[in-house]
DNA sequence: ATAATATGCAATCATTTGCTTGCAAATATA
DNA sequence: TATATTTGCAAGCAAATGATTGCATATTAT
């Protein structure tokens, strides 16, 4: 039932996205996040429910209302998940940006070997 | 069953992370990625396929073999969503230490307008 | 040609998801 | 106090997910 609740499952939801773009500047309460979207209430009450069990979201009573106030902080986990790799294929665009290069200086003097494609 | 295929989606599972990261610095097969982990060969196969409807994997045929190639710049979509609240949250870390500094400097001069944070 | 290897595909299954509706509890307002 | 407002909780459901097993197919090695 509760069984993985971890930031990256919290994100793959686009209405929890959404969610998070909506409260990401101010605080708001629960009725007003849930007038924004299609679907009802009760399921928005859950993916707030699943937001704050990963710490994405802080939720304050307030007299009977709920502020929901985003922890964007709590995105460093993917931050940092996507940053490794960021530098990898931005450092293998350079390479193959100097390898483009090279071979446009060469293609003047000698001849390409072709690759094969198998299907 | 094929409805929502996305890379937000595809990075929430664990092991499909796993196989980005196995793959990220060299191609491997389809056989070698399996071994490393302990579901069934097939299990591992959907992983591929998921990883590869949403461009992250490219698959090239050779021989009897498949090599699984990482496409980390599809990764793209998803380092810019961070981003964008990484600037928040770092932001607003900094906006908190300069008004910190600056309520301390107001202790000691005259006072001035704190200025507001565009994004 | 035959056997071994690398994989995909299909059927099946238990869980998890994302939603909905109805009902209850707490708090604010008239 | 009676009523409206804001929410949570529980039951029920269809669809998606993640995994398994068995079988088929293509390619390579003997």
């Amino acid at each position: 039932m509760e069984a993985r609740r971890d930031v990256f499952q919290a994100i793959a939801d686009p209405t929890r996205r959404a969610i998070i773009g909506l409260i990401a500047a101010q605080p708001v309460n629960v009725n007003a996040i849930a007038e924004q979207f299609d679907v009802s209430r009760q399921a928005i009450s859950l993916h707030l429910k699943v937001l704050a069990e990963c710490g994405l979201l802080n939720i304050t009573q307030q007299g009977r209302e709920r502020i929901c106030e985003a922890r964007l902080d709590k995105l460093n986990e993917v931050h940092e998940w996507v940053a490794q790799y960021h530098k990898m294929w931005t450092g293998r665009l350079n390479a193959l940006k100097s390898l483009v290069e090279e071979e446009e200086k060469e293609a003047t003097s000698s001849p390409k070997k072709s690759k094969h494609i198998h299907k």
